[in-house]
DNA sequence: ATACTGATGGCCT
DNA sequence: GGCCATCAGTATA
């Protein structure tokens, strides 16, 4: 293992395994002018493929969710509404789809730069849902397919001390509500909400 | 505090 | 043509 870096072999598990683990996790963003965003993964969601009805890849393999089959340790941007962008981080094997949704960080470094991205300097407003972190931190369909293991600009660093984990049903979906593959740090101020 | 709604694009049936 | 892995604003309490 190299340094503080997240290998391949770290995506190449059970998705709501790397969900959990991805917890305290800090995902480091490098904008094109060269500004070091980083905040602290505090709530994410596993998606995986046949036995998760709620998943884009449920239905098999499609030109949009075709990385969630490849290798793991990419990243897997999708827009969503018609307005927002939402991150993800493939899993599992080669063959198996699986993805984490990066639902809500806390911000750490480069405050100043993503108050501006993002148009408000309300900090627990910044980065708390899929939608306005990547916002806060530039981040759209151009790094769809990123190498995260690789990359220097999107990747992340292992985690240090770990909160009390929660975890509950999957937000915005209709269906796949029994897994409970939502995960996130019990009373973080930047989760996205508190129940589901 | 919670509830509803409009905006808007792409994917899938 | 219907359905979203969302958010901000407005309305009601």
């Amino acid at each position: 293992m190299a340094g503080r870096h997240l290998g391949r072999q770290f995506f190449s598990r059970y998705t709501p395994e790397v969900a959990r683990d991805l917890l305290g996790c800090v995902l480091v963003r490098v904008t094109p002018e060269g500004k070091r965003l980083t905040g602290r993964i505090v709530e994410v969601e596993a998606y995986r493929g046949a036995d998760d009805p709620a998943s884009h890849s449920f239905r098999g393999i499609t030109k949009r969710n075709a990385l969630m089959f490849g290798d793991p340790g990419f990243a897997y941007v999708f827009f969503s509404y018609g307005f927002h962008w939402c991150l993800n981080f493939t899993t599992e094997e080669r063959g198996t789809p699986g993805a984490v949704l990066i639902r809500a960080l806390e911000p750490l470094k480069g405050i100043r730069e993503m108050e501006r991205l993002r148009g408000s300097t309300r900090i627990r407003n910044l980065t708390s849902g899929p939608g306005k972190l990547t916002k806060a931190l530039g981040i759209d369909r151009r790094m769809n397919g990123e190498d995260v293991v690789t990359s220097k600009r999107l990747y992340v660093l292992r985690g240090g001390a770990v909160d009390s984990i929660v975890s509950s049903r999957r937000i915005g979906i209709s269906r796949g509500l029994k897994q409970q593959w939502r995960f996130f740090f019990e009373g973080n101020r930047f989760v996205s909400r508190e129940n589901a």
